[in-house]
RNA sequence: GGAAAGGUGGCAGAGCGGUUGAAUGCGUCGGUUUCGAAAACCGAUAUGCCCGCAAGGGUAUCGGGGGUUCGAAUCCCCCCCUUUCCGCCA
């Protein structure tokens, strides 16, 4: 959530904020509408103060068991709802304005690329190079079930389409790099891994910026008033909610891995077959709360972090900029990066690295406070380090042999029983 | 799911219709004392919003929401959570 205040004195950087995302906001309506509570606060309050006092009044006059009480009741009584129905007035007024504060996205920060869409993203580093293949190589959809390690047919026999079933060693490698990822950032980039709800009240879902604006992207559990998460940075993002951190705890880095539940409404036909866009799927998200003067810094470092799994993987990727058109609706800057799939010759988002500035945090309640001083919002980040599927599509396409085995890159291994290369499992092919 | 007991400030724990945003203790911070420290003593110590240059003032908040009342942490209703017991169960 933007800060009222700030649109207050400078309303003119957000209109040009807005127009970068190509969103048309009216800034006058929402400085009138400020504007309209306010006044209505300040008249609801000086009542109640009103009120607050005569009801005094009649207490001490009570028990010098005055005459006049009775009449004083009456007056107060009057006072009083008077005082009721202002607040009723101002009540209505703020959630409105409050309503249409929550679906204003975060204004992305100064050194963001200017663009439309995602024509206007900026590739800034690209790491490794296409593999050569002496022979024509396969998709995954073709590589995964040849290996016996992937089914997408049964899959859908038991929840439809977008669905995949992981076999034996496929099962065992997705295992092998959800451990891989999370033991690499908690041994050796600082994080604290933490094991979270993948249920959760729709609140959180405020607070990350999901809702209100897209209802319609997960699934909700309508009897429980529960929402199942699209990404550990909902539960992660909220665990701190109502609370105010001493600022040298910061910053907390948390590192949780969650299956992600996505209804990819709308998305049904495009770049779908496979397993490069599933309803389901795993991932090792990182999350930082950290101090607003070192946010634009940390989010290189994190950046950083999702990097170096790949690079040790040995995965020729990329990393795009996003520009003001195509970053998220909470985010105040993006990197993506992108992994190459040589089987369906396309770049594929393993990850996204955002940094939400106070954001989130506004609308999470996310504090922290310097010794001595106010409390003040803090600033979030996170990106997936890395997600699932996407990273076991480059990993067997790019690293397929002539014979369609898939060796095993070497940090793996340990997690593998020393296995170096995936081959056809008779036993489990049928 | 059933029964019971609870949810009060950073923590512990009083308060159960009238200057109670809330006793007391602990913790924390500042001061006195000390060569220094401990102890002791003195003082300070919630958050949001509004008005104000400030000092300060106002308002709301005692799990959440509604109600009764001139006035609610205190009374009533609904919901949530915690603990214990029973049932069920990985």
């Amino acid at each position: 959530m933007i800060d009222l205040a700030a649109l207050r004195t400078e309303p003119d950087r957000f209109r040009a904020a807005f127009a970068a995302r190509g969103e048309s906001v009216e800034v006058a309506g929402l400085l009138a509408a400020d504007e309209q509570v306010r006044a209505l606060k300040h008249r609801a309050e000086t009542l109640r103060a009103e009120v607050n006092a005569a009801s005094k009044a009649i207490g001490q006059a009570a028990r010098q068991g005055g005459s006049a009480v009775e009449e004083a009741k009456a007056k107060a009584r009057a006072l009083g709802d008077e005082a009721k129905r202002v607040d009723e007035e101002r009540d209505a007024a703020e959630r409105a304005l409050h309503e249409r504060l929550l679906v204003l996205p975060n204004p992305c920060l100064a050194e963001v690329p200017v663009g439309k869409d995602a024509t206007g993203n900026r590739v800034v580093a690209e790491w490794g190079a296409k593999p050569a293949f002496g022979f024509a190589p396969k998709a995954h959809w073709d590589l995964g079930p040849a290996l016996g390690i992937m089914d997408f047919d049964r899959a859908a026999k038991v929840a439809g389409s977008g669905f995949v079933c992981l076999r034996g060693n496929g099962a065992r490698l997705s295992r092998a790099l959800i451990s891989w990822f999370l033991d690499v950032h908690t041994a050796e980039h600082g994080y604290q891994e933490w094991q979270v709800p993948y249920l959760v009240h729709p609140q959180c879902m405020v607070g990350t910026g999901q809702l209100p604006k897209f209802h319609d992207q997960f699934y909700a559990c309508k009897a429980d008033d529960l929402v199942l998460i699209p990404t550990a940075e909902v539960p992660v993002t909220n665990l701190h909610t109502g609370e105010i951190l001493e600022a040298e705890t910061l910053p907390l880095k948390y590192t949780a891995h969650t299956p992600c539940f996505r209804r990819e409404a709308g998305a049904a036909g495009i770049g779908t077959r496979g397993m490069t866009r599933v309803h389901q799927f795993d991932k090792v998200e990182v999350v930082w709360f950290t101090r607003p003067e070192t946010s634009a810094a940390d989010l290189l470092t994190l950046r950083g972090h999702a990097e170096v799994l790949l690079q040790r993987l040995g995965l020729h990727y990329r990393v795009l900029e996003l520009c003001t058109g195509d970053t998220g609706f909470a985010s105040a800057h993006t990197y993506d990066l992108e992994v190459w799939s040589p089987g369906t010759n396309s770049w594929l988002e393993v990850s996204s690295c955002s940094i939400f500035t106070d954001f989130q945090a506004r609308r999470a309640n996310l504090r922290f406070r310097e010794k001595g001083g106010k409390p003040q919002f803090l600033h979030t980040l996170n990106g997936s380090a890395l997600a699932l599927p996407r990273c076991l599509i480059a990993l067997l396409e790019q690293h397929q042999q002539a014979d369609g085995s898939v060796s095993v890159p070497a940090p793996l291994r340990p997690y593998l029983g020393g296995l170096e290369r995936i081959t056809g499992n008779a036993a489990v092919t049928g």
